[in-house]
Formats: C-alpha cells, structure tokens, sequence
DNA sequence: TCAATACTTGACTATTTTAGTCGGGTATAT
DNA sequence: ATATACCCGACTAAAATAGTCAAGTATTGA
C-alpha cells in the first residue's frame, strides 16, 4: 500500500506555492529548483490540477500558475481526484456487479476494505492544503 | 494508493478459517474452492503467515493449517506484518536519513504523510479478525 | 505397504503499473 | 525578435504484481 510519486508531488508542489502571495504566478522552474522535482513531471502533472480548476495558467515571460482558491479551501481530496489517484482496497469494481470472487456476492472481506476506504477517505477530506504550508521542516533522523 | 491481492486473500483465507472449529485442520484446498482463491498462490501466501506463527501445518492427508491464536486476538496489523505488506505514505526512507528531496531536511509534506501512514496503521490496530468473520454477505449492487 | 493427500521451497514469468522522458508545439512580455 | 514558460500526446525503461511451475517431503488411511 504506497502512494504514488505523482499525488505526492502534486500536493508539495500546491503546498510550495501556497507559501507565496496569490496573485503573483509561479513557475514551475522555481517549484522543480526548490522541491527537487523534475520539470517535465511537473508539466505533466500540472495539466492535470489546472484541467480540474484548481489552478489557472498565465503563459509567457513571468507566466506560471496560481491557485485558484485560498489554501484553506483546498480539500486533499480535491488533488487526489484531479491526479486521478484513487484509494483502493476492496478487490472488486462497483461497475462489475460481481465480487472480487467473480460471485454475485460479496466476498467476506468486502465490508472490511469498504470501512478502511472510508476511513482513509475521510482523513482527505478533512486535510486541507493550509494545514500543511508552514509545517516546520525538521531534519531526518 | 491500493491494496495487495496477497495481502488481501490472507485476510480472506484466515478469515474463512475462522468460520470453522480452531482444533480441526483446514486444508488450503478448500479454502481454495469456498473463496476462489488460486490454490498455488494461496500455499505461497500461507508459507509467510506460518513462518510468522499466525497458523500451524499439519502435513499428509486430513491436514491442512490451524489458526494459532483466537481470531479475537490476531490483529489485521499482524497479518500485514507477515505478508510483508507496509504503509507506505512518505517518499522517504527513514534509513536513508534523507528526505525524499535527497536533502538532509524533510519536505513540506513530509509530517502529511506520516500522519496519514499513522492513521492507517491505527486502524489495523484495532481491528481483529474476528470483526469480520460474520459479516453478512449481501448482494453487490 | 503404498497411494493419495497436503504442506514445502525456490525459481520463474507474463502482465501491469510507475515514474518518468521526449519532441514539438503555442502564447506572452520585454 | 527572442526568451520564457505553459501545452500536449506519445513513448519507454524499470519495477512491482500476480501469479505459475517443478520438484520435492511428511503423514494418513486402505
Ligand atoms: S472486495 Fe468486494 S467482493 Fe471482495
Ligand atoms: S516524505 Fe519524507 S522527506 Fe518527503
């Protein structure tokens, strides 16, 4: 069960721009310079996050993005579903109508997968991006 | 961010064990047949939970596995454990003593993650395999 | 005794997913 | 004009997943 590179990416971008002011855009140069991340994913993943309105695009010199809420609007789960990143945990589709057995019944962990998605779910929808711009960034140990 | 088939059929397998009398062998062959489960891929699976003591064998014929434990008293978090299956949230390693940035600080989301890891793993604390063994399995709609 | 049952173990493999890169654009400010 | 910076689809190497396969060993029951 891990995370992929490109929600967690998204989300720190979001984060690194919601510590500067809203109006002025930023580039996705200096967020790939200050985040380590590459530019051309940045590219790619920023299409992405401007498709689903979270935020707006101005081209050209001094171009960039900027977010198109305030950062306490912001829902974890709104990125998650802009990157398409989706928690999965029960073994079946809803679409099939079957179980993850191929019965038409449902498999006797099905309840216990659909709780956990729940749960995990719910701790998206509570997060916000505000929650975690001025996180204080402690060293590794 | 989704779940493991392996980790998901040794919930299954040990789950559809309890369902039956603890003293009484099951063999991995039924097991097989009531949930669908590939035979080969379920001794593999059972290999790990016996070498993590969740299940005794008992070899030749009329054998089968035995749970080691009251299904009260095996958490889900112990069945990850076996399987080898983490949470896995952070871009991080925590023996690398770098940040997922290859810097020596962690990233702006860093604490996120944790959290959310954290959250995760709780849940599989609390959670026994006896909470699910008779669950009602109703129809997928 | 001996055949059938059922666990044991390591190696192997096709498929899918991930984590990006690449090439060739277009729009805008200076 | 030219540099900057967003736009977009296609491509790919590497890793992970979801198993299978071969060749066992131990035990029971007829
Ligand atoms: S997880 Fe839905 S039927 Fe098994
Ligand atoms: S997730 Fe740990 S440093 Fe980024």
């Amino acid at each position: 069960m891990k995370l992929n590179t490109k929600t967690r990416y998204a989300v720190m971008a979001l984060a690194d721009m919601s510590n500067f002011p809203r109006k002025k855009p930023v580039s996705l140069r200096d967020i790939s310079l200050r985040q380590s991340i590459s530019l051309l994913y940045l590219e790619q993943i920023f299409l992405k996050l401007k498709k689903n309105n979270l935020v707006k695009s101005i081209r050209g010199t001094n171009g960039g993005y900027i977010l198109n809420k305030d950062p306490k609007e912001i829902k974890l789960s709104e990125i998650f579903l802009a990157i398409d990143e989706k928690v999965k945990t029960v073994g079946c589709t809803k679409e099939s109508k079957k179980g993850c057995n191929g019965k038409s019944t449902k498999c006797i962990t099905h309840d216990l997968w659909d709780e956990l998605e729940l749960h995990i779910n719910t701790f998206f929808e509570k997060k916000k991006l505000s929650d975690l711009a001025k996180i204080n960034q402690n060293k590794i140990q």
